[in-house]
DNA sequence: ATATTATTTTAGATATAGCTAAATTATTTT
DNA sequence: AAAATAATTTAGCTATATCTAAAATAATAT
C-alpha cells in the first residue's frame, strides 16, 4: 500500500463510521482536499485491490479487508500523536499533521515496541479510542455536547475536531479531556449553550463549538 | 525536497565524504542500486537546484547548500537510530532501515525535541558523529582497523557497515563499540589479523571485516 | 592515432498521483 | 415525463521517479 492510498483508505473508512452505507466520490474529495476526477481513479485502484466496493456512480462501501488495513493506519497515527505528547512534550494541536506523515512509517516491529513503550495506551490526545493489533476497538457510547439537554452532566472525553485552531480555542476557555460538565443553558435560536466545568467555571459556546465536544453522560 | 532527492544528496554526500572531489554516475548508481539512466535525471534535477555542481559526463561535486542539506538528513538519520535503540530497544543491526523512513519526515520541532529527549546524543549506535542542528560534525580521528600495525592499541569507535548481516557477526565474536582492543598478529598474505579485546579475548577476523571497523588510536 | 572498452547520456516506456475541461449519468424539480 | 441541476466519470495533460535499449562521449590500450 502506498501513502495516498493509506490516507484515501483512512478517509473512507472515517466517512463509513457513523453508519453510512455508502460514501460518495464528492464526499472523499472534500475529506482529502482533491478533486473528484482524482478520487475517481483511486476508487478504481482500491476496488481492484479488493479494499473497497466501488460501483460506479453509486459510491463505495468499505470491504473487512479495507477496514483492517485503515484500523491499522489509524493505530499508527494515534500511538504516534501519544508519543509526540507523552514523550516529546507537544501539544495537543501540534501533533497532527506530524502523526499523518510518521503513520506511513513500515514497520511493524517499531510499533510493537512503540505501544510498549507508550504503556499500551488506549486513547489519543483528543479522546479517540486507539485500536489494538488486531483492530479491535473498544468504543465507548459519547455524545455531541450540542445533543445534550438542561442539566444533564458528563464528561468531555473527546472531540471531533483535531485542528490547531479549534485546540487551541479549548485550551484558552479551560475546556479539556476529562473535565466534569453540566449543562446549565441552551438557547433555541442558535443552538449556543452554556456550561459548568469543574463545578466552578461557567463556560458560553456557539453550537458549532459544542458539535465538537464529545461527553460521556453520567 | 522530495524523499528520492534526499536519498540521492545524502548518498552523494557520503561518497564525497572521504576527501574524492568528483563522484561519478556509476558510483551513485551502485549505492542507490538504480540504474545510470535514473542517476543522469537525478543529477540534472539536484543540480538545477544547486544543490551539486553537475557537469555532463564528468562526474558531480556537492554544494555548501547541498552539503548542508545532507548533513540535515543524515542528523534526522541518526537521531532516530538513537532513539530506536535507546528508548524502543532495538539491536544495532535492526535500525537502519527504518531510519531509512523516519529521515524523511517534515518537522523542525520534532527533530529539535527528540534531539532533546534522547539527551543531545554525539554519536549514534554504529559509532557515527550526529551533526548538530547548524551541520558542524566533531570528527575524531579514526583508523579502519586493517590499516594498524602490530602491538598498536585503541578503542573501536564505530563501523563503517551497517548491513545486519555485518552487525550480527560482531555482536556473535564480541566486538563492540567502546572496546579496548589490541593488534596481535597481521598475516600479510590475505590480510586478516588478530587481535587482543578488552585484554582477555583473542579474536581472529578477515581483512573484510578489519576494512569496516573504526578505531581510535592510544 | 586509432580502435576498443567503459561510462554516461538520451530517447522512449511505465507507474503513481495529481489536475482541468468535457462528457455522461443520476437525481431533483417543475 | 421533461428539463434542469448535481454528481461522477472520462479524456487528456503534467510531474516525479523509475526502467531498457540505443547513441554519444571519455578513457584506455594497441
Ligand atoms: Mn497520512
Ligand atoms: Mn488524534
Ligand atoms: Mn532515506
Ligand atoms: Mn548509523
Amino acid at each position: 500500500m502506498t501513502t495516498a492510498e493509506e490516507n484515501y483508505l483512512k478517509a473512507i473508512y472515517h466517512l463509513s463510521e457513523d453508519g453510512k452505507k455508502s460514501v460518495s466520490t464528492n464526499d472523499v474529495a472534500r475529506e482529502m482536499k482533491t478533486k473528484p476526477a482524482s478520487v475517481t481513479d483511486m476508487l478504481r485502484k482500491l476496488g481492484e485491490k479488493e479494499m473497497i466496493e466501488y460501483r460506479k456512480y453509486y459510491g463505495v462501501h468499505i470491504t473487512e479487508e479495507g477496514k483492517r488495513m485503515a484500523l491499522q493506519t489509524v493505530r499508527k497515527h494515534r500511538l504516534w500523536e501519544v508519543f509526540l505528547v507523552d514523550k516529546l512534550n507537544f501539544a495537543w494541536d501540534e501533533v497532527h499533521e506530524v502523526a499523518e506523515e510518521l503513520e506511513h512509517i513500515q514497520s511493524p516491529l517499531l510499533i510493537q515496541r512503540l505501544d510498549a513503550y507508550l504503556n499500551y495506551p488506549k486513547f489519543d490526545p483528543h479522546g479517540d479510542p486507539i485500536p489494538d493489533e488486531f483492530g479491535d476497538v473498544k468504543a465507548k457510547p459519547r455524545v455531541a455536547l450540542n445533543e445534550m439537554e438542561i442539566d444533564q452532566m458528563g464528561q468531555i472525553v473527546a472531540v471531533k475536531d483535531s485542528s490547531a485552531a479549534f485546540l487551541k480555542y479549548l485550551d484558552k476557555v479551560g475546556a479539556y479531556i476529562g473535565a466534569r460538565i453540566k449543562v446549565l443553558d441552551k438557547v433555541d435560536f442558535d443552538g449556543s449553550i452554556e456550561i459548568l466545568v469543574d463545578q466552578k467555571k461557567n463556560l458560553f459556546m456557539s453550537k458549532e463549538v459544542a458539535i465538537n465536544i464529545l461527553v460521556l453522560q453520567s
